[in-house]
RNA sequence: GCCAACGUAGCUCAAUGGUAGAGCUCUGGUUUUGUAAACCAGGGGUUGACGGUUCGAAUCCGUCCGUUGGCUCCA
């Protein structure tokens, strides 16, 4: 009899044959009425799985971790079943679990419409309420390929298969599907769910190949998990920043320049705010700045690569006859500055910052306000080293830019390392020595990192820094690229210690990537309430009626000559409606001045965020926030 | 670029083939206000653009532009 090993340390005796649900049984009937799936041996298994040897068991219930994506999973089938019976030309390609959800991937020439969702999700609850078995059939791969030899799609889910047994899973007399598993052991284990979303998909995420639709889907455990999740979505939403943009008056776009941001007078004000402490750091770090133009001679580009490798997301334009490229990079710039004169070992490393303004003709359906632009600035720079300086830098870099996120209250985020692509320049022994570099520099300084596979630019590999937006979608900020081939092909060179002219190490690097991102990625981050050092309003004065407002003038002079950006409100309105309207424009602190205030030459502090307000003197307000704003506090309590 | 949806006043949204409307914003006035929106009046539109169907189009059809959600691509 085979000994059954429970997560408790037990052991429990069941029949040779006897599957996961009757060993479920035994440990409890409430158990096995809640049980999902069985993890056998740490594999995730079906219920209805025989137990013929000794094996470790955890039964899976909708408490555990592993339930959701089960059930979404058997979700997907029953989505793909009800879509099948109401378009039944859809023929099925592929359908997985994702966060939050699933999809299916759907080859159907008739376009499947928000509209149909309802129709979809009505079949779908028939499915789930005649609770069905989920039913696995096992074959080895050669009779899969003949069952399926009509079948393109599924044909080649097969080829793609490692494993030499296949499976399918039927839950009705009319629906069969190649797949993997495990299930629920029945339709109706489904808990609630949602079609999202419809969207086009390539077939093997392939441009080149047919054009598949791609239904998304979400399922819960419960309706409140539901609800909570849609509740979430929604809650989200109010942090997008092209939302907040458009509410605070900090951007805007408009049809003249698709992916051209227009910066309003309030986000300058957040720009030069980041662009001040981005310099203090930078000079910190022992950098210059320097600027290049924005169009240079079509020549250049041809030298540095980026004609055979970046031109279709140029832009160029002819001037006096010649061809010019609006650039795209700031590199060639900065290696025409270098080689404006000589340079020495001694100079070395020489870091050079740029805050570039840079124009890519991204495809149009890939915009998304100031998160994916085809104008950016970058804050970029570039370091002159020596091979031996390579990894010093490299750190020196790292600790600098995770010295800035954390000025801006950063600290979740992901780090990829990208190698070779397939269209690169260079030799193979310079890719190894610099991706090397890349990898080494991350072990010393214990950084988690995944690896792209042949996701590097076209000169060389890079660490990229990435950050999450509201939505969970994840933007890359900063880089570091190390580049061997730019100097090269410029002629760049130094003067070496033995008097040798050599070549040197060129490390392309961004921390914010583009402001226009990093700044949307800010809104989001504070969901519009901004920082005090960052606010574009910090203060506003607020008078009870007209009867203060001299008193109100005086203090904003005072305000004022304290390099505090604040405002006064004089118009005629009720106190409650200028803390409204203030309150709407995320400004961090209201000052309120009645009669008793000027009294008293006292105001009243209304915090953003707080209901409870405090009356203090204004010498000890301007004290106050002048500390905060020096130490870039986000706490607005006084 | 590809698939789908959407585009009405500065903003958020109504109007399903028959006179384009509301709230907020804005302007003028009344009120002189004590902690999340007082009241009255007024201004504001070639309904994204162009073409078509129709006696008549915001509404139906076509093309283009833009936006949104994805895919491919990327900071």
């Amino acid at each position: 009899m085979p000994k059954v090993t429970l997560p408790n340390g037990s052991i429990l005796e069941v029949e040779n044959g006897e599957t996961a649900k009757q060993a479920a049984e035994k440990i409890g009937p409430a158990l096995a009425k809640a049980a999902l799936a069985a993890k056998i041996n740490g594999e995730l298994k079906d219920l209805s799985t025989p137990i013929n040897n000794d094996v470790k068991i955890e039964i899976i219930t909708p408490k555990s971790s592993e339930a959701d994506e089960i059930m979404r999973h058997s979700c997907a089938h029953i989505m793909a079943e009800a879509i099948c019976k109401i378009f039944p030309a859809a023929k099925l390609v592929y359908g997985p679990t994702i966060e939050n959800g699933f999809y299916y991937d759907i080859d159907l020439d008739e376009p499947i419409r928000p509209d149909d969702f309802q129709r979809i999700e009505n079949e779908m609850l028939k499915i789930v309420k005649a609770d069905t078995p989920f039913v696995r059939t096992e074959m080895i791969k050669d009779e899969a390929l003949k069952k399926l030899a009509d079948d393109k799609y599924k044909l080649d889910n097969v080829k793609n298969a490692d494993s030499n047994t296949l499976s399918f899973y039927s839950h009705s007399e009319n629906f069969e599907d190649l797949c993997r598993g495990p299930h629920v052991p029945s339709t109706g284990k489904i808990g609630s769910f949602k079609i999202m979303s419809v969207a086009g998909a390539y077939w093997h995420g392939d441009a080149t190949q047919k054009m598949l639709q791609r239904v998304y889907g979400t399922c819960w455990q419960t309706k409140k998990e539901l609800d909570a999740y849609l509740e979430r979505l929604e809650e989200a939403k109010k942090r997008d920043h092209r939302l907040l943009g458009k509410q605070l008056d900090l951007f805007s776009f408009n049809q003249a320049g698709p992916g051209f941001a227009f910066i309003h007078a309030k986000g300058m004000v957040i720009w030069n705010e980041i662009i001040d402490f981005w310099r203090s750091i930078h000079d910190k770090y022992g950098y210059q700045e320097i600027r290049t133009p924005i169009i240079l001679n079509e020549e250049l580009w041809h030298k540095s690569g980026h004609w055979d490798n970046y031109k279709e997301n140029m832009y160029f334009t002819n001037v006096d006859g010649n061809n010019y490229a609006i650039k795209p990079m700031n590199c060639p710039g900065g290696c025409l500055v270098y080689k404006a004169r000589q340079h020495s070992y001694r100079e070395f490393p020489m870091k050079v910052a740029e805050l570039g303004l840079v124009h890519r003709h991204e495809a149009s359906g890939v915009m998304h306000g100031l998160f994916r632009v085809r104008q950016f600035t970058q804050d970029d720079a570039h370091i002159f080293c020596t091979p031996q300086q390579i990894e010093a830098e490299i750190i020196g870099v790292i600790e600098l830019t995770f010295e800035i996120y954390r000025a801006f209250g950063f600290e979740d985020f992901h780090i990829e390392l990208s190698t070779k692509p397939e269209k690169h320049i260079g030799s193979d022994e310079m890719w190894d020595t610099a991706t090397n570099a890349l990898k080494n520099a991350l072990k010393q300084k214990n950084i988690d990192y995944n690896i792209n596979e042949g996701d590097g630019a076209f000169y060389g590999p890079k660490i990229d820094f990435h950050i999450k937006d509201c939505l969970g979608r994840s933007w890359q900020l900063g880089t570091i690229q190390l580049d061997f081939s730019m100097p090269l092909r410029f002629g760049l060179v130094y003067t070496d210690k033995d008097n040798i002219e050599k070549t040197p190490v060129m490390i392309h690097r961004a921390v914010l990537g583009s402001f226009e991102r990093f700044i949307g990625i800010l809104i989001e981050h504070y969901a519009g309430n901004m920082p005090l050092w960052l606010a574009p309003q910090q203060v506003r004065i607020l008078t009870i009626s007209e009867k203060t407002n001299d008193y109100a003038k005086a203090v904003y002079q005072k305000l004022k000559d304290a390099n505090l950006r604040c405002s006064v409100d004089l118009s005629n309105e009720k106190i409650n409606a200028k803390i409204a309207k203030t309150h709407g424009e995320k400004v961090p602190y209201m000052l309120i001045v009645g009669p008793k205030e000027a009294e008293s030459n006292t105001v009243n502090v209304r915090m953003a965020g707080c209901q409870k307000t405090k009356t203090i003197a204004i010498d000890e307000f301007l004290r106050s926030t002048e500390n905060k704003i020096a130490d870039k506090e986000t706490d607005l309590q006084i």
